[in-house]
DNA sequence: CGCAAGATGTTCGTTTTTGTTCCTATTTCG
DNA sequence: CGAAATAGGAACAAAAACGAACATCTTGCG
């Protein structure tokens, strides 16, 4: 098929919304409805449109989006095994700082049942998790919320994080490089997690395998500066050399 | 199945709240119960959602928070009726002080398609929601979590919100006494309620009917200090009077 | 110019969706 | 348990959307 200019625009229209009724859609390009129909009758038949009573949207979004977030729990077992053996790490009564990620996420769930913790977090999730735990205090770091994955970011978050000082540091990370740098994406970030890390007495890293030689822009921190690492299955080389080196102790959850 | 819009949104509805009712959800999109009723079942026949009597909830995790949540759609009808009035009398691209409260989570979901806001608020819940929509800057105010209702109170919250001055405050409330006076349980709250009424050009409460002549212990402002009022029935005396005099813009959502 | 092909507009009967009404089922209290 | 209140569902009517058939317009070409 060859779509002509009117039917490109009405894909990227559709595209950019998500769904337009077909009423909308004959409005904008001053046609009638029936030959919006035709259009979208040809373009649903090629797999570029699914059509609903009324309209059109982009294809798949329903089964897709099940998928998606089916995906994303199987992976979550390892995290969970990463975010127990975290859990089990985590001594009553202390005081822990938690930034962004998935996996720490997990490990706020897993915490639930300490006592006495006090917590402060730039991860809305956590707070919010962490909330339900009534003999945990949780503090949440002011700033603005990131649409993505409800993390707070910022200079305000830098500096209301600043006020403390905590026993652990527990943070997650995008990527680890093989010359043994912490690396992140979001500039923002990486700027509260280097807070993070000044303002805890240790620092302990939670990285599934997947991490390991995974590139990323911004460098957080280095080894080095870590007490502990959590993971799911024996870091590749050669990072077992590297965080032996660094006096790192690691942990893998199995 | 094809589901269309609507049905899609409802999803989303259901996912981000865990359980709606059905009168919510025919509130929410303007149509009968009848018609919500008929995607429930399309949907939960499908596997996507779980019915109970009077409304539906995420399918698989069962018990725990149902009870809770059950009670909590109990009033959710007039809230969000009060919610939408609100939305509507929020002009696109002002700034905005969200307090604690549950009506004033119910703005914020109907706040969802504004563009333009932006959002200061010591709500977790409020900020989880608003986070969804891209169109708007969410800036959280950071503090202890209170593990009751995820609000965020305490000096460091007050501090915060100082730095701020916005268009519209928003906020809700325990109690309206026969005096004209505002009124809360909780000190640490009003102290933020305080604030941001400070901070704000103009002041705007939402209290549904439950809260007129309802007693409470600490007094955070008075009618005076009042733009608007929402609310969901005709206040009893003497609050017509009261409003008048104070020149207050009482809205009834119904 | 005349004509054919393709695209678009019009009309109208059919299908789908939604609202309404009324009755049945479930829940809630006394 | 039984009655009142609330929720669910079937049946029908109204409204909206669909698509086929045909009319009209544009365009390209001999």
């Amino acid at each position: 098929m060859t779509p002509n200019p009117r039917q490109l625009e009405l894909l990227d229209q559709v595209r950019a919304r998500g769904s337009v009724s077909l009423e909308v859609l004959a409005a904008s390009f001053d046609v009638t409805l029936q030959t919006v129909r035709r259009d979208v009758k040809l373009l649903s038949n090629a797999g570029l449109l699914a059509r609903f009573h009324g309209g059109v949207r982009v294809p798949g979004s329903t089964t897709e989006n099940i998928a998606y977030r089916q995906r994303q729990l199987l992976n979550e077992a390892a995290k969970q095994r990463i975010a127990r053996a975290v859990a089990k790490a985590v001594p009553e009564g202390c005081s822990l700082i938690i930034n962004i990620g998935t996996t720490t996420e997990a490990i706020a769930r897993e915490l639930l049942r300490h006592k006495g913790l006090r917590v402060i977090t730039n991860n809305l999730n956590v707070a919010a998790i962490l909330s339900d735990n009534t003999g945990c205090e949780v503090i949440v770091a002011g700033g603005v919320v990131r649409s993505r994955d409800r993390g707070i970011v910022g200079e305000a978050t830098v500096d209301f994080i600043r006020q403390f000082k905590v026993d652990i540091g527990l943070i997650g990370i995008s990527g680890i490089e093989a010359d043994g740098s912490l690396r992140d994406f979001d500039y923002r970030e990486v700027k509260v997690a280097q807070t993070i890390i000044e303002r805890s007495r240790e620092v302990w890293l939670a990285a599934d395998q997947s991490k390991f030689n995974r590139p990323a822009m911004v460098e957080v921190a280095h080894l080095g500066q870590l007490r502990m690492l959590f993971t799911d299955a024996p870091p590749p080389s050669p990072f077992p050399t590297l965080l032996t080196e660094a006096g790192v102790t690691c942990n893998v959850a199995g």
